[in-house]
DNA sequence: CTGAAAGCGCTTACAG
DNA sequence: CTGAAAGCGCTTACAG
């Protein structure tokens, strides 16, 4: 298949190559008519621009990468999504890397694919924008950053998140409002900065309703379905149940229904059971769950924007941060507190 | 940052950039002591290659595009895991490319992409391999495919698969021999080819067994979770139930199973549920799921290694198959069937 | 507003 | 086995 070049459409549109360029980039100086002329031959040709021409000769790679802990996860498909979407908007790619940071290199493998690759910008999903060294490394190579929903640094870089403490908070706040007054809480994994958000917004939300929250109902988990599942054996265990049980995420929320059905007890009828994420599990949960719905898909969609979709050339103020709606989804697995168990 | 360049290494080296362009691609012709000097100043200035310059002056754009109908999908996620550890193996990357079928100009973008990238090699997932106006399209850009479960045009270009046929059979077989013979089969969405297959390795089993199917025994899905639910409805609705569903992936077997414990019917004492993928979703539902392991994460990978693997330069022969072996997971969603039931 | 020249950092094709 | 020259297809920096 020939390969037309931007000479080709020099040559039929009766131009320099330069004007051509400046057509295609959206740059000024130009005049309309030729402009349009330009425009209607690079579509009776088909041209596109040679992304590999381009990087070379600006600095520009019109690549965006992704980078985050577990490619495997449902929250990493999400991000994915969106990001996707946004870069073809853009007239963009997407690379996507995993960050495995059990490897001794795995520092190194990043800094390779800098190097080689030199992204327009890069997407750090949570946990990974948390690790000090990676942000060290992108600031190196100058490389613009969008973190999603970080939790320590705050101001490092653009971030974009929801604020998860109040959406935690809102959700301890409704099952207040159904009654409960002993509620099960399941961390999430230490490692990522939502998972203390979540905590905090729930403690808040106990002590303002002067709830205190014994030892024994703050179980820690680490964001999996099975260490859901650990959490709800170690909840529901004996008769000293708590009236809800409110789950750092979906999987782990999912885990605790398990054990619920696994034990006989009436879910809401007898626990009350909320999730967060609006995980497509969630939904696939019977009595569907209650949640927080996080628009990670979304989320992925502004940080394209914000690496791309202004003036790429002109640097972002570091700590511009947006912060995006949370919804909660009320479902089927949480209700009021039955009559004499508060 | 100073960018390190190939005339750097070869000044510090005194070789030419040539000498040290063959010794970064691993090329003959080079003194071994001139080499390993090469690539120790290689490392002492940890000097990476530009991919924008590499992929401008060869053809070779070091670029694994992975083609998806559905990134948002588990199976996707699977490939993605694959593909990108075994991609970082070979210094490739890669880029996902969501093909989106429902809009008019979805041909135009993957080309416009293939124009713009110049792919090493795609890796076309299921259902999009089997859209011949994409495998044409790869073919004009003369970019090597593989193709993942193919179900139409068998040696078109290489392809790696499972024997789903024999993986369905072999799951009927199973269930047959635990004494069911009023069994259910639930259909995959009708684009995807390896949902016939999997219908025909039904059909396979049954006809050996001398039993016949009625019609209300066949229901069809999609795939979807939703689907499931929908079979599971259609299906337990009235006492006329069968001993046992086999659904075609897991997400509709995890959708039978709710509809069944909505209708308090015991998993697996009077009803054996079996699904097929081992999709992270069979392992959480209660009672787990009996299903085909479906390694698609490792099919990825040996797409990758049949793309870069081998002598990049060298074509490979259209129609070259790999076979993975699949395998029959029995966890506690099926059992024998009850006594005077059969 | 438009263009000619030089260069991005490699590899290809050709010598020797 | 090694290297000098040319070129991949764009954009940058400079003129006019």
């Amino acid at each position: 298949m020939k390969v037309v070049t931007i000479k080709d459409v020099a040559a039929r549109a009766g131009v320099s190559p330069k004007t051509v360029s400046r057509v295609i980039n959206g740059e000024q100086h130009v005049r309309a008519e030729i402009r349009e002329h330009v425009m209607r031959v690079v579509d009776e040709l088909a041209y596109k621009p040679n992304a590999f021409a381009r990087g070379l000769s600006s600095s520009r790679s019109f690549l965006i990468g992704l980078f985050v802990d577990d490619p495997f996860s449902g929250y990493a498909a999400d991000l994915q999504r969106g990001a996707i979407d946004q870069c073809r908007m853009y007239s963009h790619h997407l690379v996507i890397e995993a960050v495995e940071r059990e490897r001794p290199d795995w520092l190194a493998q990043i800094d390779a694919t800098l190097r080689e690759l030199r992204l327009s910008g890069a997407i750090l999903a949570a946990p990974v924008c948390d690790w000090s060294e990676v942000l060290e490394l992108f600031e190196s190579h100058d490389i613009p950053v969008v973190r999603l929903s970080p939790a320590t640094d705050p101001g490092r870089a653009q971030q974009v998140q929801i604020d998860d403490r109040a959406a935690a908070r809102e959700m301890t706040e409704r099952l207040i409002a159904l009654g409960h007054r002993d509620i099960a809480f399941v961390r999430g994994h230490t490692a990522h900065g939502a998972a203390a958000l979540r905590w905090q917004g729930f403690a808040d939300a106990c002590a303002d309703a002067g709830i205190t929250i014994p030892a024994r109902r703050v179980l820690q988990g680490d964001f999996s379905f099975k260490s859901g599942l650990a959490a709800g054996e170690a909840i529901l265990a004996d008769d000293d149940r708590p009236t809800a049980i409110f789950a750092s995420n979906d999987k782990m929320a999912f885990g605790v229904l398990m054990v619920a059905m696994r034990h006989g007890i009436a879910v809401p009828g007898a626990l009350s059971i909320a999730g967060f994420d609006d995980d497509e599990i969630s939904r696939m949960a019977w009595p569907q769950l209650t949640t927080i719905n996080q628009p990670n898909a979304e989320m992925a969609k502004v940080a394209v924007d914000l690496l791309i979709g202004n003036n790429p050339q002109v640097k972002k103020e570091p700590g511009e941060s947006v912060e995006l709606s949370y919804s909660l989804v009320e479902r089927e697995s949480s209700g009021p507190v039955m009559n004499g168990m508060a």
